[in-house]
DNA sequence: AGCACGCCGACT
DNA sequence: GTCGGCGTGCTC
């Protein structure tokens, strides 16, 4: 019977976002299965492509002429029913292609690299042959155009002298061996067998081998051939020749060992609050119940240990394990706790490893020989089976949102495969994210809280300095007095400091350093954003703009300015307030190389610095006993950009870095700096109350009618010509705007706030909406009518529930 | 994306 | 008259 294969070609556009029909040659029909990639021609000069098989089916839907799939790129499918059904609902939701989900889904390996060539095919005359092909029979179309030759080649090709040739590459080399499989039945060998001369021992021998091969249906390496039977590749080539077999390259698996042996760790006792919250996921996990936990607990609260725990279970019922950590977290210490408990059943994906260390890190939970997979946001798609449990830890991280197509979030994917496979999820973390809180409040999720923290040790002393004063009082530098004292009475008990600089919203926004007043949008109660291209301070939602105020507003101070500073300038500025410190900085800067990172906090952790000064990346994994007091150098900086989040994420990083000071027998002290202390999101933090932070703050969200009130999708649409975006965005408006509900919000269009990058103007819109079941058919709608604009160079994005909009 | 088909300007 | 510009539309 004929078989023919639906086919996602990549070819990323809207118009080859759907299964293409191909035959399947009946020497692939055994081999064919659905997930597997494939090599197919495409278009008009049948350039290869890689594609994904999606089904096989026995009738094909096209009617016109079909092409045949010109090679199998897999010996096993790469993608299972699971992940094939995921991607394509992904593609939906996200507005992007499925063979971009796909892509995503896989490690980067896995993505083909393209190569054009030119090759003879044809006698052509021999100075030709020189300088056209340097003696070659061909060459690269990269290297024909450099030399400028293509037009030549044109010739030749209207002559049939030469062709173009495509080749679809993996980007990594998978090893292969050679391996033989018969060519003749049971039967015909032993007719060979027959006709060999009595002499001719190795000969019957290789027969035997490959009757054996027949009836058993499995190929034998040319190296087991030699080293059971003593048989020569020259006999094997022999063999070949007389059509008794045939060598076929196999991959094999590269051997990841490296036993590095990891300290084994054992259970620990649980508190009550963590036996309850053990408890309620473990039954969940008995019962195969798809429910999703919010674990809530302050850091310190044995939200780790749950985890391991629920894990360890979660093993023994024969079952697997998927936990993501943000890519920040994912330090040698987190992984150490988890190969501690669980040693090499764990396969641990991060962005540390290279393309072909992933792989094999992919191969190995893909072969089942590691039951516990740790990762950052992409590992959601490791290919695990019988999933017992997935846990999202700091789930109120953005990163587990992908800034770029597909614009997924990983939290979503993850309560999708948790639906699949009838398992709970846990999100944990110490500062939900509204949206995950609001859900627990609606029973959505099962809240589960650890009110204490597992040493009962309290909780460090929040200080909060006002630096407004600091200000009047004189002090122009970046250490307010308290922190100034704090560091010094460290320094002198040998004990250490963390000094975290926010460069989140740096220098983007005007603030008076007298009074902390920040200017706000007269139409949205958002702050204004500072663009230096056109002087201007501008509203990203409403489009207002403004003069930059050359004083303050309120307290008319001409100290009016804009705000931030770099973590080398604070650096010099440490040195000369404490020459005698030994200060590590990481930032962007000194962390750019591979294990940098690593060096620097170990550095830390041995003590040979006494004050550790850095940005965002420090305030996760870093858990050293004697850091005794961590100063925030300017807490409210991201309290000025213009996203509704900002109060969020503010209340999250201090709370977060509060965390970090006095884990062991030492006391822990916090100081903050800020312009605005009397901030709500300063104030809880202080007090280390998240729950009368979530309720100010879904109050202001309430007012403001963002989420979780609200459902937002962010469309943005970018050219090289600031016209064309704008005009587009109109008509964008144009179009959604009559067939959309009464109590939905359109903000904008304005332009962004770096409004040129890439030399591309971008314009953006935000929608916010209760109920709009006709948004996202209408948005594709959108996509599809756009096509021809888009291959003029104009970008549409959009984004269903975007996490940042600067 | 990339290739071919198709309809208007400066050339042998 | 033709060669070739790149606008338009399709790819199983």
């Amino acid at each position: 019977m004929d078989l023919f294969a639906k086919v996602i070609v990549d070819v990323p556009t809207m118009q080859t976002n759907q299964p293409y029909d191909y035959y399947i040659p009946t020497a692939y029909q055994d081999q064919i299965v659905p997930g597997m990639r494939v090599e197919v021609p495409f278009g008009k000069g049948s350039r290869k492509v890689q594609g994904f098989v999606v089904n096989i089916v026995d009738q094909p839907a096209f009617e016109g002429e079909l092409k045949k799939i010109t090679d199998v790129m897999d010996l096993y499918p790469v993608l299972n029913e699971e992940l094939l059904q995921l991607g394509k609902e992904m593609a939906d939701k996200t507005f992007s292609f499925q063979i971009t989900c796909y892509q995503t889904m896989l490690p980067a390996a896995l993505k083909s690299t393209y190569e054009k060539k030119i090759r003879l095919i044809d006698e052509i005359p021999e100075d030709h042959f020189f300088d056209l092909f340097k003696g070659k029979n061909e060459i690269s179309w990269q290297e024909a155009e450099d030399r400028g030759v293509l037009p030549k080649m044109a010739e030749l090709k209207k002559k049939e002298a030469v062709e173009t040739v495509y080749i679809v590459k993996d980007k990594v080399n998978k090893k292969k061996i050679r391996k033989i499989e018969p060519r003749l039945s049971f039967e015909q060998l032993e007719e060979e067998k027959a006709g060999l001369r009595k002499t001719a021992k190795k000969q019957k021998q290789l027969l035997d081998v490959l009757q054996q091969l027949s009836l058993s249906k499995k190929r034998s390496s040319t190296e087991a051939l030699k080293k059971d039977y003593a048989i020569q590749s020259a006999s094997v080539r022999e063999a070949e020749k007389k059509g008794w077999l045939r060598i076929v390259e196999e991959e094999v698996y590269r051997d990841p060992f490296e036993h590095i042996d990891f300290e084994r760790t054992k259970p620990l006792p649980l508190t009550s609050a963590q036996q309850k919250a053990f408890e309620a996921i473990h039954h969940a996990v008995n019962e195969q119940r798809d429910d999703v936990f919010l674990l809530k607990g302050v850091t310190g609260s044995g939200k780790t240990e749950i985890y391991l725990q629920t894990i360890a279970a979660v093993l023994e019922k024969k079952q697997t394990a998927l936990m993501l950590v943000p890519e920040i977290a994912l330090t040698p210490q987190m992984v150490k706790s988890f190969k501690g408990r669980f040693g090499d059943e764990v396969a641990v994906l991060h962005s540390g490893l290279s393309v072909g260390e992933k792989y094999d890190e992919w191969r190995k939970i893909e072969r089942e020989e590691a039951k516990v997979v740790v990762g950052a946001r992409s590992s959601i798609f490791a290919p695990v089976k019988n999933i017992g449990v997935i846990i999202i830890d700091e789930e109120h991280e953005s990163s587990y949102k992908q800034s770029e197509n597909p614009r997924y979030h990983a939290r979503d994917a993850a309560i999708w495969r948790g639906k699949y496979h009838s398992c709970p999820v846990i999100l944990g973390s110490a500062t939900p994210s509204l949206e995950s809180r609001a859900r627990a409040q609606k029973k959505v999720y099962q809240l589960l809280e650890l009110p204490e923290r597992v040493n009962k040790k309290a909780l460090p002393l929040v200080k909060v300095v006002d630096m407004r004063q600091e200000m009047k009082e004189g002090n122009r530098s970046s250490f307010s007095i308290p922190l100034q004292d704090g560091i010094r009475d460290r320094i002198k008990k040998g004990e250490q400091i963390v000094l975290l600089l926010n460069r989140r919203g740096y220098s983007s926004f005007v603030m008076c350093r007298d009074c902390g007043f920040v200017l706000p949008c007269p139409n949205c109660d958002i702050s204004l954003t500072l663009h230096m291209d056109t002087r201007t301070m501008k509203c990203h939602y409403c489009g207002h703009e403004e003069a930059i105020p050359h004083q303050c507003p309120v307290c008319h101070s001409p100290k009016i300015r804009y705000y931030g500073t770099g973590t080398q300038k604070v650096q010099e500025e440490l040195e000369a307030v404490f020459p005698d410190a030994r200060v590590i900085r990481m930032d962007v800067d000194t962390t750019r190389k591979k294990g940098a990172h690593e060096k620097l906090l170990t550095a830390f952790g041995n003590q040979e610095a006494d004050i550790l000064l850095g940005t965002q990346m420090i305030a996760k994994g870093l858990d050293f006993p004697n850091i005794t007091l961590v100063g925030v150098l300017n807490a409210d900086t991201a309290l000025g950009l213009p996203d509704f989040r900002s109060s969020e994420k503010t209340f999250q990083l201090l709370t977060q870095v509060s965390g970090r000071a006095g884990r062991a027998d030492l006391i822990g002290e916090v100081v903050v700096q800020t312009f605005n202390p009397e901030h709500y999101a300063v104030q809880f933090a202080q007090k280390h109350d998240y729950d009368h932070f979530y309720q100010m703050e879904m109050n202001v969200r309430h007012q403001g009618n963002y989420p979780p009130y609200y459902f937002t999708v962010s469309i943005t649409a970018s050219h090289e010509e600031e016209r064309i975006a704008a005009r587009k965005m109109q008509e964008i408006i144009h179009f959604l705007l009559p067939h959309l509900q009464k109590d939905t919000i359109v903000l904008g269009p304005t332009p962004k706030a770096i409004a040129r990058v890439n030399k591309k103007y971008y314009y953006q819109i935000l929608i916010k909406y209760k109920y709009e079941p006709m948004l996202k058919p209408m948005l594709h709608q959108l996509l599809n009518q756009s096509q021809k604009e888009i291959s003029k160079g104009l970008q549409i994005a959009i984004d269903s529930e975007p996490m940042d909009f600067i």
